[in-house]
Formats: C-alpha cells, sequence, structure tokens
DNA sequence: GCCTTCGCTTGATCGAAGTCAAGGCGCAAC
DNA sequence: GTTGCGCCTTGACTTCGATCAAGCGAAGGC
C-alpha cells in the first residue's frame, strides 16, 4: 500500500554530490527549512534514505532490491505533534524520516518527559524497540512529516537472503549505540549546546542541505530536555554564544558563523 | 585454537532456574565474588552465556550450532587491567565475558577517562564497533578475567544461515541501545547509585547469582566516573543509604537490605 | 619494624546550573 | 483593534554536587 506517494512529488533537494561539500550561496533569505527527499523509484531510494547505501558494497541485486521495496510503505503527511509509534506499542516496522523532523521520547514514573533524539530526514527510528518487541519510546513529529514504513519480520527475512542489507542493520544499530552515550557524559551547558548544533550541521550536510544555515523545527524547552538542561540555559549559552560571535540565531534561524571555534568548544563531546 | 580451558574447570555456578529467583542462603560469609561460569562443550554454550539463546527459539539446528561453536575461541585469564582491546583497534571480534568483570571506556581530549560499562558473565562487549569498523572504546580487565571470542565476519556470514543468530545479535544491539539511554537522564546522585546497585544486582540474578550480596569489582572512583559524579558523593550516597537501612556496604561487599525501597528511590531510572 | 601508597571517607567551601518570577514578542482568535 | 496564549528571554536567588583539604586504614615494599 502506498499512501499520498503523490503528495510529496515535491521539489528535489540540492544535487547530491555537490551539496555535500558546498555550502547553499547565502539569499539573504533563511535556510531552507523542513527539507524533503525525493521519492525514489522501483530500483533506487530515496536519496537521503540510510538503506540506499544497502546495494552500494556489493553491486545491485535487483530481484533483492525489488524485495526491499515491497516491504517499503510511503506513509504520511502527518502534521506536527502526530506520534508515529507510542511507548509499548507492539512493535512492528521500524521508520525512516523523509520529510520534517521527529523527537523520541520516554516519559518516567512521574509524567517527566526525556527525548532521547531528534531524526532528520534519511535518519532511521524504532530499531531500539527489537529486544522487546515493544517500542520502548514515543515518536513525535516536530513539522509536517512523512515517512518511509519498513515492515521488520519482512526485513528480518530479506536480511538472510541478502547480506548487505543485514550488514547494514548492524551497522545502523551499531552506529546508533554509539550516539546513545554521547550525552551521557558530565559536560558543560556550552559543550552541550556547541555539540548539538554541531551536531545538526553535520548531519544536515550529510544529506545534502546546508551545514551553516538552518532552522530548529524544535522548541527551546525541547533541546534543552534533551541536553539535560533547564530552557532557561539553553536561552543564555545561546546569547552567550551570540555575544562571541560564534553564531547568530533569531527565534528558530540558526547561523553558525565559526564553526572552527564551535568545534573546538564542543571538542570535547564530539572526539572521542 | 582452544587456550587455557582446562585452568577454567571451575565449580560450576548455581542452578539456572533456581537462582534466578532464589536468593542465597545467607553464610555470614562474604558473596561470591568474581564468579565463573561452566564451560559449556561441542553443542552447548557456556551456561551464562547470551549466546546460548540462539538455539532456543527455533530448536536447535546441530550442524549450524558446531559451525558457531567453531567460531568461538575461550581466551584468558588475564589479570586485573588487562586491555581486551583499545579505542581505534581495528574490529575483529566481539567478546563474552566468561569470569570476573569488564569496563569499557573512552578518553576525550584532555585525556579524562569517561566509563561507558561493566560487563559480567555472560554479557557482551564490542557490538558498538561495526558501525566505525574500529572499537570506539577500551575494554579493561577489573578483576581476572576469561573470554569467549567470536570471529566477528565469521559471525556475519553465519548469521546470514541461523536466522536465529541474526535475530539475537539484532536483539543484543536494540538492548544496547536502550541500555545506553538509561544514565542519559538527568537523576540525582541517590538516584544514580541505587540504580547503579539494582542494576548490578538484577544482572547477577539474571546470570544466577545472588542478587543481595555481591562484591563491587570496581573501586569507588569507577562507580563514580560511570555515574557521572564525584568519587566524594558516591562516598557520601552510599553513607546515606546505609544510614538509612536500605543496604550495608564494607569496603566492596554489598549486601542489599530493602530492595524494594531501594526500586522505589531508583524508580526513575529505572521504570520507563 | 617503618614508610609510602592507594582507596575511601568526612568536612568545609565554591560554583554551575536549576528554580522562581517577571516581562516581552509574535501570532491566532475574536 | 485587544485579548489570550505560547515561546522565549532576563534577572535574582537557591541548591546540589564538585572541589579542596585533611585524615584514616589496609596493603605492599624495603
Amino acid at each position: 500500500m502506498i499512501v499520498n506517494r503523490a503528495a510529496f512529488s515535491m521539489p528535489t533537494p540540492y544535487a547530491e554530490a555537490s551539496a555535500l561539500t558546498t555550502a547553499h550561496p547565502p539569499t539573504g533569505k533563511p535556510a531552507p527549512n523542513n527539507p524533503i527527499a525525493d521519492d525514489g523509484d522501483a530500483l533506487h531510494f530515496c536519496a537521503t534514505c540510510t538503506f540506499g547505501q544497502v546495494c552500494m558494497p556489493n553491486g545491485y541485486d535487483k530481484s533483492a532490491l525489488r524485495a526491499l521495496h515491497c516491504l517499503v510503505e510511503h506513509i504520511g503527511p502527518f502534521p506536527s505533534g502526530h506520534h508515529v509509534f507510542r511507548s509499548h506499542d507492539p512493535f512492528t516496522a521500524i521508520y525512516s524520516v523523509r520529510a520534517g523532523m521527529v523527537k523520541t521520547s520516554v516519559v518516567d514514573d512521574l509524567g517527566r518527559e526525556q527525548i532521547l533524539g531528534f531524526f532528520l530526514p534519511g535518519e532511521i527510528i524504532g530499531l531500539n524497540a527489537i529486544y522487546t518487541e515493544r517500542y520502548p519510546c514515543n515518536a513525535i513529529a516536530l513539522d509536517t512529516i512523512a515517512l518511509c514504513r519498513f515492515s521488520f519480520p519482512a526485513m528480518v527475512t530479506l536480511a538472510t537472503r541478502l547480506p548487505g542489507l543485514q550488514e547494514q542493520l548492524f551497522r545502523l544499530m551499531s552506529k546508533d549505540i554509539v550516539k546513545a552515550t554521547l550525552l551521557a557524559g558530565d559536560f558543560s551547558a556550552d559543550e552541550r549546546v556547541a555539540a548539538f548544533l554541531l551536531d545538526l550541521a553535520d548531519r544536515y550536510a550529510a544529506r545534502g542541505f546546508s551545514a551553516t544555515r538552518f532552522r530548529l523545527s524544535m522548541p527551546r524547552a525541547d533541546i534543552a530536555n534533551y541536553l539535560r538542561l533547564a530552557a532557561e540555559t539553553v536561552s543564555r549559552v545561546l546569547r552567550r554564544l551570540q555575544d562571541q560571535a560564534l553564531l547568530r540565531i533569531e527565534g528558530r534561524e540558526v547561523h553558525l558563523l565559526q564553526v572552527d571555534a564551535m568545534r573546538h568548544l564542543a571538542r570535547c563531546v564530539l572526539h572521542r
């Protein structure tokens, strides 16, 4: 079942190869926000999608690729606030973000939300649900989003036939383990905020979007929550970074001015 | 190559089934420390080993199981302080702890160690190295340890033939993702310490050891580092918990007295 | 024996970030 | 228009845990 696919035959993003290395020319207008991946076809994945790499290592295996496409379902769009899945829901599928931004969060015993991550187009959510066979977190749209849904049982079956897919799943999960440990250190508020912005910048760059100008889809409170800080602290740190001319921020529009200096500030969080 | 296997034909641990639910009778002596798994044979894994579960879901597949055994190498013993692997070493294998305790840690840009985890017999280390093909952390013995070494390339190949193995690897990695997020919350020192001790207790219980009496293999400084606290704070919290009669601790010997009260104290960390 | 070292504890002080409170700005509804 | 409501910022004060400093006891070397 392909849902609303036509609704997303939208402007394709900036050319992949060049955009990876070249920042967008300054336009005076805010950076492109809510970017959307192109939609792929029977033999090509959405350009930003992580699973596009599955076929790279060993060359194409057309029948297997077709099989992989058969278990993909394009779903959405969904409005901001939409729950992709909820904590404790039975685990049936993993999702690749196709457009917009998704946050994942857990709610502790007393109703306090803890944000686990923000997910950009091309990134995968749901891999942490395999162990318990239930999603251990909520996944909530921060924007209008669109997704690719991959039935996980079908994917597992296919992975035994398609070693490249199995490897890709191993790689993605391994990466998630490392990523989850990044925030666990005892870092200062400045280090955390700087690392957060640089991480976003790098991930935008990896998907072909500008690494120096982008829009934050989430409110300050969500950033603070994710970084385990108070919203007031995030606000103060951003002001400090702006006063030092490391960046400019107006509302949710970010413009990184001195990436190297920021990287130096965040070096303990990032380089390990 | 089987190394030093004879050296570990030691007393088998407490019977699995009963030990899972029954605490050891108090003996007046300290709890058994540095417990060791039995060694398995051609068709059975070491009793505590996580990979023993591989064959459970679908019944046995003897030829595949033999293949899995062929890629296992029993190594050790190694003394306290021994590096199983170091950060940036090429990734070749994952390890299951067979005896003793292993810690993993990263060292940041300025030489500060950050401990990522402590690993008990039966637990697996190295799964976070797949993505970069280099270990992203150090793994260091806290005790005299013994290990099972699984060649990862061989394991991946076998996993395509043995769906149960692939699933087990997915499960293990998925669990690691969830586990890595546990400490990331902003919890108080008391909550962290209580959760740490309960987590250890539960993991000992799952391996058939006492859940209420055990020995900490690591110095206070390592516990503090792992929990992102100062060693002095850990010391003070332990004293506080002891003053409230929740536990007794003498040096590194722990005796949990009021597990329910501890669990209540740590509920925000554990129940999510 | 003595001395050093290391791990642990305890007390006193300090500081980074949290909390509380107030106010501003943008935006949608009326 | 203005009212109300999020979202964000800023200032004043508090607090939890870090840091500094001292001391104790066990283990190991000589």
